[in-house]
DNA sequence: TAGTGGTCTAGACCACTCC
DNA sequence: GAGTGGTCTAGACCACTAG
C-alpha cells in the first residue's frame, strides 16, 4: 500500500504501525523485544529503539522495562478528538448518559449518502443510523451516522439500538484518522424537534469522517445546542507536521 | 524555570526550545553545529543529533545539510491554529481583505478583564482593542481582543488602525501555544450590528487564549457568521502527548 | 534477581548542498 | 571540494520492574 521507506529504522516503523492500523497487532498486544527485533531484521538495537520510540511518543506504543512493549490503547487525546465517545463525555461531566436509536436502515450507497461519506463505491452497501442523546434526561446531541459495510461488515449484525455506533466503531476500528469539520448552524427541523429545540437556535455541528488506509469508514454529523456545548482544543506552538 | 531534565538529550532539547520560545534564537537564526554542540556540552555528536532530531520533527527547527540548523519560522500548521491570521486566511480564500479598527483603549485590568484572560494581575496596564474584517467589501468577522502590556510592552507604541493586532503578535511572540474555545452563539447585539446580521443568525465563535511561559498574551474572541465560516481539523490516529 | 528498555559513546560512511 | 546533517553500528552501563 504504502511504500517502503529508505532508511531502516523508517522502514521498521512503517511495518509497525501498519500491524498496528490493520490490527495485526491489535490494543494490548505484546510486540516482539528490541534484541528480537534487532535480530530479524538484522540491524543494531539502537536502529530499532529509533523506531520503536518514536512510535511510543507518537502513542501507538506503551513501554515498560522489563515488561516489554505493548500496542496502546487509543484514547480520544485530541479535544475534537473526544466528541468519538458521547457518552463517555457526558458522563465525564457528572451527567447521566442515554441514547435512542431513532432510526436504522441497511442501503445502498446513492447520491446523497456518496456526498457525505466521499470515497464510497456507489451501489454498496451502507448502515444509516440516527441516534439523540441524553444528557440528565434532556436531549444533548443529535447524531446521523452513515457506516461503510464494505470496510467494517461485522456491523451488520450488531444491534445499534443497545449498542452505540460511536462507541463500538472505537472498540472495532481502533485507529483509524478522522476528519472534523466544525460549523455554527441553524438546526434542520427534524433535528430541532427531536432536540426539543426552536429553529433559530444556534448549534455547533461537528462533522467527522473516519479513513482507514484511504477507504471511508464513517460519516458522523453531530448537531448540538449552542448553550449546551463548546469544543476546547490546545496547540503547543505547533503539533504537527 | 522549568526543571532540567536528568538526561542529556532532554537538557540540550529544553535548552534549545527555550531559546526559541524566549526569542533569544529568533526564527530564521542559525544555531550552532551539532560538532559545536557537542563540544559545548560534553556529548557525543549522536546525543545532540536527537535533540535537534526531536526539535525538528515537533517544527522549531529546519535543518539542511551543508547549510546547517536554523529556527523554524511557525505557521499556522494546525487548521484552528489558522485562525491567528485572519488576513492571511482570507487572502487563501482568493477573496480581498481589509479591516476596520472600531476602537482602541489603553486599561488597566478589571473583573471582566481579567475574567477573559485569566490570569492577568489585577490593576496592570491592557490593551483593549475591537476589530471588524472584511472579506471582498463585506463584513466577514468581528474579533475582541485583549493585550497583556506587561508581557509585550512594545505594544504599546504600535498603530493599531493599520496594524492588525494578530498579525503583529505572531511576529512579536512567533511561538507561543494557545487555547482555543469554540461554541455556536447567537451575536451579541454590537456584534450582529457590525457583521450586518439579524440577531437570530448563527455564529461561529472562536476564543484564543495565547499564554507564553505560564503568562497570558492575549485574548482574542471571534465571531464568524455561521454560513460563512468552517474549521476544519484532521486528525491521525492520536496526535499529541 | 534477571531481563527489559533508556541512554550514551566513538567512530564510521553517506548524501546533499553551498561555495 | 568541503562541510553539514542523516544514518548506522557494536558495545556499554544504568534504571526500572516483573516474577
Amino acid at each position: 500500500m504504502s511504500e517502503r521507506p529508505a532508511t531502516l529504522h523508517e522502514r521498521i516503523l512503517t511495518e509497525v504501525r501498519e500491524n498496528i492500523l490493520t490490527g495485526t497487532w491489535p490494543p494490548g498486544h505484546r510486540i516482539p523485544f528490541e534484541v528480537e527485533m534487532a535480530a530479524a531484521y538484522g540491524v543494531s538495537r539502537m536502529t530499532v529503539n529509533k523506531a520503536l520510540t518514536q512510535l511510543t511518543r507518537e502513542g501507538y506504543l506503551e513501554r515498560r522495562r522489563k515488561g516489554g512493549t505493548v500496542v496502546a490503547r487509543p484514547r480520544g487525546q485530541s479535544a475534537v478528538m473526544r466528541i468519538a465517545d458521547i457518552g463517555e463525555e457526558v458522563r465525564a461531566s457528572g451527567a447521566s448518559y442515554a441514547f435512542t436509536l431513532l432510526r436504522a436502515a441497511l442501503r445502498s450507497a446513492d447520491a446523497e449518502t456518496e456526498g457525505l461519506l466521499r470515497g464510497l463505491l456507489p451501489g454498496r452497501p451502507i448502515l444509516d443510523l440516527e441516534y439523540v442523546h441524553i444528557a440528565d434526561g434532556a436531549p444533548f446531541c443529535h447524531e446521523r451516522r452513515l457506516i461503510n459495510l464494505d470496510v467494517v461488515p461485522e456491523a451488520q449484525a450488531v444491534d445499534f439500538a443497545t449498542e452505540q455506533a460511536g462507541a463500538w466503531l472505537l472498540r472495532q476500528i481502533p485507529w483509524s484518522a478522522a476528519e472534523h469539520v466544525i460549523r455554527a448552524v441553524a438546526p434542520a427541523a427534524p433535528v430541532a424537534r427531536h432536540l426539543g429545540l426552536g429553529a433559530a437556535t444556534p448549534c455547533l455541528e461537528i462533522v467527522r469522517r473516519t479513513v482507514l488506509e484511504y477507504r471511508p469508514v464513517t460519516f458522523a454529523r453531530f448537531t448540538y445546542p449552542g448553550h449546551a456545548h463548546q469544543l476546547i482544543a490546545t496547540f503547543s506552538p505547533q503539533s504537527g507536521g
